[in-house]
DNA sequence: TATTATAAGTGTTTAAATAACACTTGTCAA
DNA sequence: TTGACAAGTGTTATTTAAACACTTATAATA
């Protein structure tokens, strides 16, 4: 074996998160465009090297907020890409998160992002990505559709007053199938997550819908 | 911020596997007496620093055969480990994988694992561990509570031959819980798994048991 | 102001998976 | 031959998931 290639030294840890929401039916990924060399100009991922001093899952929120400006975000980790030759400047391995951002979050954010160079992407338009990941993206959606069946990232996802048809659209655009509108508000409703705020509001429909929120405590809990 | 700390070289990765095996009804630990500084005499999981010339999960075994001896092991990703202190030297990451062993083969290794150094320990009797291989350990153990429940990993526990009372058995010690004997016997057949070898043997109890074995081709299939 | 279109809201029935439960059988040892 | 022991085997009850159709509240329009 070549004795440079055994080296464990000039290695480095990325921190990579892929952050999804869901609009209009639309489940999208946020991208932002490099700056610097390698992959100059092409969208990626957000993420960066990991500091000495900070823990993943701190490195990868910092790294979230320096190319982002979103702070204050939920993230879990699901993956570890690793491939030799993953990037082309030395050895990384990327410890890889999901988070999300609510619909609420969503406007408040499009401005800031517009200045840092970041865009949502639709998850079927999402253009060839610098880096792995495309791969890791891909991933990360599996594992959102693993995730959002459990209630605390469903949580996440969601603002704090909504109605049980919106919360049926955004399950089927992140599963990316139908479910029967009876079935589904029967599960929900018995899983005790969410409670009844007494008001109503229109959207699409012209019958106004009762509107919801998620109670202060709910623990993990599997959805479907 | 201090510049330093700031530094992302002078990073590296571990990989390290817990390796378990089930004999006698009891889940073991596969753990190797570290030689050299740090944690120099402590017991820890099988595992080292991963090379720039070879993917994880071929580091991961390359330091399986190194420090055991033990060639051809399927092995998974399940997990990260990154606090910053983990390791007292440098800044290492680690890339945490579990494996598993039949009551066959370990009966082979044993020998081989005197002389390196190495001993299976019952998972309730695991000694503290160098590194942070005790909480390592502990996510391993609920991972493969997990796994066992899918059928590929499940296949790697056994022997060519067994009968579905051990099969039990091994159930029940890694879940570390009693299962109805019926209900169990009725799954496993269901599910399309395993043949008769049209031999039987004794084991425990007075009355000879079916042989059964795995077929050649399985997928990914629940159990529980 | 009556009519129509639209999405919201609501129960029951069927099928499937899981859980609970007890007696019979083959071998060894006394 | 008898007793002890673990292996082997079916049925019923419960729970969970899936399939399915009509009524209701509002807004727009005739």
């Amino acid at each position: 074996m070549d004795k440079k290639n055994k080296l464990y030294k000039e290695q480095g840890v990325h921190v990579i998160t892929a952050i999804f929401t869901v609009e209009q039916g639309i489940t999208k990924v946020l991208l932002v465009k490099r700056k610097n060399e390698p992959f100059l100009g092409d969208w990626i991922l957000t993420g960066g090297a990991l500091y000495n001093n900070e823990d993943l899952i701190n490195g990868a929120k910092r790294e979230i907020f320096e190319k982002t400006g979103i702070k204050d975000i939920e993230i879990e980790q699901f993956d570890v890409f690793g491939k030799v030759d993953r990037s082309p400047v030395m050895r990384m391995v990327a410890v890889a998160y999901i988070g999300v951002i609510d619909s609420n979050k969503v406007q408040i954010l499009r401005e800031t992002l517009r200045t840092s160079n970041a865009d949502w992407f639709p998850i079927n338009k999402v253009p060839p990505l610098g880096y792995d990941h495309n791969e890791i993206l891909v991933e990360a959606l599996k594992e959102l559709q693993k995730k959002i069946v459990s209630s605390t990232i469903l949580k996440s996802l969601f603002p704090t007053c909504f109605s049980l048809p919106e919360l049926q659209k955004v399950y089927e655009a992140i599963l990316d199938k139908k479910l029967d509108r009876r079935n589904f508000r029967k599960k929900i409703l018995s899983l005790d997550l969410v409670e009844d705020t007494g008001d109503t509001a229109k959207f699409e429909g012209k019958k106004p819908a009762k509107l919801y929120r998620f109670k202060k405590k709910i623990e993990e809990k599997k959805v479907f």
